[in-house]
DNA sequence: CGGTTTTGTTGCCTAGAAAAACATATCAGT
DNA sequence: ACTGATATGTTTTTCTAGGCAACAAAACCG
């Protein structure tokens, strides 16, 4: 049985008014402010129908037509359709020494955000706790106008799909928590849950460097490891369970370390940011200098001092067989680094293009660009609440 | 954009009919022979829905009506849907020293199957010519209620998607082949080509040991080295060129040696059939003997040579390396073995379990399957004329 | 043999997209 | 400013395809 995910089969009417919905709603949410022509073109449906599938967006209070087109053409104008400023995703971001909640409208403006320090790794109760309680104080700001729409927490580990249960956290020290259980319980919103990482892949392939590329492959070096997510057709690769993506944990090394996960020699043991940290004499407090403070030492015109040439060039060197096998399994069309990855990358690119030069075959590599994350320290948010509006986007109705 | 592979959006009534024939033509491609009322079931569709697109199928000369469900059941009996025996899809399998040509329905029979020797590896012309040849002699033979479809074509290398370029096939020596265009040209025919791991993905996934397993991963060890081939959401991941699933070229062995792809410690390279034949005894011309002397040597109470057992037990940690890497990218919720690779699985399987739980995450690999392949000799047959069925099976008016 | 159950068959209904005709708003040229 | 060309919104009509309900048919059961 080609049971597609076990959810195939008969298209009826009800859903291609559904889809066509969310086509156009998910074009609104994706593009800004385009104009109804545009949507007729792009679409290929008649203009007849995408005036009535607008209009029921509108009713729907998820989208609002403001304003026409100024791009002085012939023609009568057509007027620009935004999405609704008053739909918000609640995105919710537990950390190792805080809690980062913001509120997003479904028109890309981040109406909050608060950054609620911890003095140590919260637990799961502990966040939920911290969440709810911002969550409420933030919601009450608001005037009766705003809807909030859901939440998308985003946790740095092992996130199940079926339920949000983070299976492990390491750098967190959480194994097993039903953490989006426990916030749906504590402030009555749905949850969607996962992977920092995959977050980061869907922000980055929606709205970042990988704005329109559907087979991409995101990257992240963070303070608690590199974590990944893949890109296929325009869809985050969860695979069986929701897990997929973990390329921090591709064998680099054989003669490696051990690693958390029971392995050894995984991309995430051998290239870390502490190591260039102390290799550029800083402290894990300037951490978020590591990019400026890079880039400077390998400037053009600069003298690398060779101990740390020479780690660059082994973390690439290790960064590219992860990307080389990566490469040749999924052919993507673009690479994406963030984190401290894109720091390493921005100092010597062609350390990196060389490398995978030779670790990826010819044909899978043809065409591959690979580029810095574009989206800064907004990923997150912008990740958690795309998971928040993906429900909304696919079934406006 | 959210443009998904370029082709989104606007669902108007052709496409949902158009969908719905796929739909249920390839149900009963997949199916065997189901009735009426389990199609009725499985889609959700109204009877009287599916009425109708049975007797356009049918009307198409896709399907026939024939005979009732023999249930025994309360009841109006249903009638049975098979697939036309007369539309037949061309596989074309080139190998080192001869190339397989083979006619395949649409309901699955196989009605003729040729293997035609050749003195050395042909050269993508001869391989064409002596393909054509057969092809038209094969056709010949069958009376006029037999229509071709297409062509399948199946290459031990990598093949792009766009235009069915053979990039490289090293063990045939060919590169940048167009050989889907010159055998196109030969023939008349359309031609729909692959890799043949690939090829042997569908196939296990849709009629083997992967049947109804949306996310799965098959590896194949044969003579030319190790392939694979990807599936995710019951499709064949083809990345952005197609070249995708070379899991073959995976690091499992920093201090291995060069492979031909330019990297070394490959899978490909630490892990050969030549090293089993050796260890065993055979030569390249017993080599089909392989799966038996191998799990007779392992057979319970035999006793292993030490240095056979060794290599085993080296090949299948390699082995675990590659699938470990790959089950933390994937999550896939199966792994089909076949060639070699199943025969050392089947020779010492808790060894590859074991090793397997060692280099994936507890969580990436929960729930996760190992299996021989299925299919057996017919499996590039089966791939091949699933590769030719496709674009009719996805609109069959 | 009549009752029950399941499914095929037929005719009617409705949702929704396309198409066509008309209206409106802009630009370009005089 | 006026006129024509162009693009797009608006309204009405048409058509397609799937759902639904009523009826017919073919099996099993007691």
């Amino acid at each position: 049985m080609r049971s597609i995910g076990g959810v195939l089969n008969g298209n009826n009417l009800d859903q291609v008014r559904r889809g066509n919905l969310s086509t156009v709603l998910g074009l609104v949410h994706t593009n800004g402010a385009p104009s109804r022509a545009w949507l007729t073109r792009e679409t290929g449906l008649n203009r007849s129908t995408i005036a009535a599938l607008v209009a029921e967006l509108v009713q729907l209070g998820l989208v609002v037509e403001a304003g026409w087109d100024q791009t002085n053409q012939v023609g009568r104008p057509s007027p620009i359709i935004r999405a609704s400023g008053k739909r918000i995703a609640i995105a919710v971001r537990p950390e190792l020494d805080a809690i980062d909640i913001g509120l997003v409208a479904l028109d890309g403006t981040v109406i909050r955000r608060v950054h609620r320090e911890t003095e140590r790794a919260p637990t799961a109760r502990e966040a939920v706790d911290i969440a709810a309680a911002e969550i409420s104080e933030l919601l009450g700001d608001l005037d009766a106008s705003y809807r909030p729409v859901a939440i998308g927490l985003v946790v740095p580990g092992l996130v199940r799909e079926s339920d949000g249960l983070v299976s492990i956290a390491p750098h967190l020290g959480w194994s097993d928590e039903p953490v989006a259980v426990m916030l749906q319980e504590a402030t009555g919103l749905d949850v969607y849950s996962a992977n920092d990482a995959n977050a980061g892949a869907i922000a980055e392939s929606t709205f970042g460097a990988g704005r329109g590329v559907s087979e991409l492959i995101y990257l992240n070096g963070g303070a608690s490891g590199i974590g990944g997510g893949i890109v296929i057709g325009g869809d985050l690769l969860r695979g069986a369970n929701g897990f997929a993506g973990e390329l921090g944990h591709t064998l680099v090394n054989s003669a490696g370390i051990a690693c958390h996960c029971g392995s050894s020699g995984c991309l995430e043991t051998e290239v870390s940011r502490q190591q260039l940290l102390e290799a550029l004499g800083l402290s894990i407090g300037d951490a978020e200098r590591l990019d400026d403070v890079l880039l400077a030492a390998f400037a053009p015109g600069a003298t690398v001092p060779s101990a740390l040439a020479e780690l660059v060039e082994r973390q690439l060197g290790f960064l590219a067989i992860a990307l080389g096998n990566a490469t040749n399994l999924f052919n993507p069309r673009m690479i994406v680094l963030g984190g401290f990855l894109g720091s390493l990358y921005g100092a010597a690119p062609g350390v990196l293009d060389e490398a995978i030069r030779h670790h990826a075959m010819a044909a899978t590599r043809d065409g591959l660009v690979i580029q810095r994350a574009a989206l800064g320290s907004n990923i997150l948010m912008i990740g958690a609440a795309e998971l928040a509006f993906a429900d909304l986007l696919g079934n406006p109705a």
